[in-house]
Order: C-alpha cells, then sequence, then structure tokens
DNA sequence: TCACAAACGCAACTGGAGTTCTATTAATGG
DNA sequence: CCATTAATAGAACTCCAGTTGCGTTTGTGA
C-alpha cells in the first residue's frame, strides 16, 4: 500500500521516494516539535526535498497532515463478533478509545480534527474517514437487528454515531479526559437505549 | 457589562472604548471574510486603532476571538424547571442545539473549538464555559434525583456531559448536520440511561 | 533506446505578520 | 486642577512563510 500518488499522472519512481520521505519527516517533527513548530521549511529539509515541491504538491503543513491521516486510516477495520450487541459495541469504542489513547495517532487526529472545524480538504478526510467507520459499525447493529436484540426499525447509523459521540465530545469540546471507561459507558447507554427504540430510521439521514 | 478590563491597571475610558471598537470590528470581519480572511491589521483599521495596541494586548486575532467568545458566554443561563427530569434536559439541550444553530454564535464557537485543540488559552476558555454550563445542568439532574426519577449515586455532570456529546460531536467531529430532533434524542437517551442507573458516581470524576 | 513532459531543485524575490522605538494622549489619585 | 504614568499612535524595521522563474532530473510511453 501507498505506491505512488493517487490523482498523479506520473506516480512511481521519484514522486514516491518524495512523498515516503516528506511523510516519514512530518511524522518526526509533529513528535519532536509538535504542530506549531512544524514548518514547510523544516519537513523539507529534514525529507532531503526542495521547499518548492512542498508547496506545488501540497500547499502547507495542514494538507500533508491530511494526506497522512487518509493513508493511515486507508485500511479496513475488523467488525467485532461477539455474539451480543453491547459486547460488540464495546469492542468498537474500546478500539476506538484505544486509539485515541495512542499519542501519535492521537496527535495527528488533533490536527486534522482542528483544522477541519474552518479547512474543507480536512473535514472531507475526516467525514470520509467517519463515513466508513459508521459503515463498518453498522453491520454489528444490523445483526442485532436480526438476532431480535433491537427493534427492526433503527437507523444502524445513528446508533454507532451515538457510541463515539462521548469521548469525541470529551477529548475535542469540553477537554475532559477519557478513559476506557468511557467506551463502556457509551457502550452500555447506546446498547440500552437502542433496544428500547429511541433510534427510529424515517426523519433521520434522508439518503440511506 | 462589559466595562473596562479585568486584569488592567486603568481600565476605564479610553481602555474600554478601544476594547469595544475592536470587539465590534472583530465581528463585522468575521462575518464579512470568515476567520481565515481575518488579519490583525484589518481588524487594526476597521477599529480605528493601531495595530501595536492589538499586539500588546492581546497578541493575535485567536486572543481576541476568545475573549470575545468569555465575554459572551460569561451571562448565566437559566436552569430550566419544566417537573419532569426529560423535559428539563431537552430544555437544556434544545437550548444548547439553538445556540450552535446561529450563524455568528456558531462561527465564534467554531474558531474556538479549532484553536482549542492546541491553543492552550482557547482550551481554558471553552473548558470553563463547559464547567459553567454542566454546573448549572447538574441541578436538573440533582432534582432528578430528588425527585426520585433517577438513582442517588447518580454523577450529574456525567449525565449532562453525555446530554451534550451527540450534537457537538457532530458538528465537529463526524461533520454531520444538527436539527432540533438531534437534542430531543440526546434528552432521551441520556434521561433513559440515568434513569437505568448506567451514570454512578466513584470511579468519574474524582474531584467533585 | 529516445523524445517528451511531469516532477523536482535552486535561488531570488515578495508580501505581510509581528516587533521595536519614540512621541503623544488621557485615565487616575491626590 | 495637576502630576504621574498607563495606554495608545505611528513609522520604520525585521523576518520568514509563501511565490516565481527557470534550469535540471527522471518517469513514462512509443
Amino acid at each position: 500500500m501507498a505506491e505512488g500518488v493517487a490523482g498523479s499522472v506520473r506516480p512511481g519512481g521519484r514522486t514516491a521516494r518524495t512523498r515516503e520521505a516528506v511523510m516519514g519527516a512530518l511524522v518526526e517533527e509533529l513528535s519532536e516539535h509538535g504542530y506549531s513548530g512544524t514548518s514547510m521549511e523544516r519537513i523539507a529539509t529534514r525529507a532531503g526535498v526542495a521547499k518548492t515541491t512542498l508547496y506545488r504538491r501540497w500547499g502547507g503543513v495542514d494538507q500533508i497532515v491530511v494526506e497522512l491521516f487518509t493513508d493511515a486510516t486507508a485500511t479496513a477495520i475488523p467488525v467485532p463478533d461477539t455474539g451480543s450487541f453491547e459486547g460488540d459495541l464495546r469492542e468498537l469504542t474500546r478500539s476506538a478509545v484505544g486509539l485515541l489513547l495512542d499519542p501519535l495517532a492521537r496527535a495527528i487526529f488533533d490536527i486534522v480534527v482542528g483544522e477541519a472545524v474552518h479547512n474543507p480538504v480536512a473535514r472531507t478526510a475526516l467525514t470520509q474517514f467517519f463515513d466508513r467507520r459508521v459503515r463498518g459499525g453498522a453491520i454489528v447493529v444490523e445483526r442485532a437487528v436480526q438476532r431480535g436484540e433491537v427493534p427492526a426499525d433503527t437507523d444502524p447509523a445513528e446508533v454507532i454515531r451515538q457510541a463515539g459521540a462521548p469521548y469525541f465530545a470529551r477529548i475535542y469540546v469540553t477537554g475532559d479526559p477519557i478513559s476506557l471507561q468511557d467506551a463502556d459507558r457509551a457502550a452500555s447507554v447506546t446498547a440500552l437505549a437502542a433496544r428500547e427504540g429511541l433510534f427510529p430510521l424515517q426523519a433521520t439521514s434522508p439518503a440511506g
């Protein structure tokens, strides 16, 4: 994976090497100096690449981070199958919180979320990421419907969004710390609400 | 309100006028050019104030926005009292969503949230804002406890955080649109979970 | 193998954010 | 009212992110 450049006319060889060097340098810079201390010139120097190349291909640090994020999250996530709805949900929320507890993953995520507020490129990358996560998680809900654990008219996407909301809101909005406890509670609360039929289809997400 | 400057030695008269002019200019600039198009020089010119004054007193656009945010959210919010726990919760979530649906309030909020990811000043302002909101909302939970609607060992702060999470996560993380429906569902889900005792005190929020 | 152009390197340039210094204004206490 | 000095104004400056132009390298298709 990660060979070549998607929308590029000449994605092989040198271009790919440049890309790898830049992404590597970016990760190192982010780890050592944080986001505010990571400039295009530093990345260029560290990667052994001309500054103009960075500006031409990406345009800014943000864009490079977004591409790094898109790369890192391109792999499909496994859908849990513990046998129970709440068990599956707990697996999902725990894996999400686990990812957010990893420093580097968290750092990249932070940047993308911070950018997404006013940067359409970051917004798109982030939304697409969650679309994939939600689609994957929806399978868990659909199985729960088939097992009769939740009502048939349950909206799978809304259930998954509800399950993810608490710890993301803690991190990015209220500024509270998170732990695996938050994952477990989010799963419990969501499972309960879903069983009680609080996520009916209709009115929400008109384009299924 | 908003007369003078808090930590200032000479807060009256000119200083206060400058402040007002700057805040007014900031709001106009944000409305017309958005965040990325709002520079210190533009604000200075529009406010009829020297650029140096802005840099001395604030240091950057972000800081001015944070002060604007802190000002605007300084007023205490009324605590609803509809007679039922779920009714009170719904009032709370609806007023929050209502605020987020107002363009200017939303714009300011966006900036602060986006900044808070990597800017301690914004982080503090945002966290303090939610501390107040949560403290206010907690009263609703405490009354529910007294009425016997929810278990006695319910953690009020966690209940309020849970109620707010869904729409904030939609806006700032997944990037989905919000409506008053999201407010109602958040209230329903949270009320149900609280009644079932899913927010026990202990383990969370060690410093009450 | 060869021609073409995509992608890159390099150096000079530009523009504006942020700083510094000094002079001026006006809020405050007595 | 007056002296003091906090706060502001203004011009000139520095510095670096981002741009431009052009020459060089190298991937790609024939």
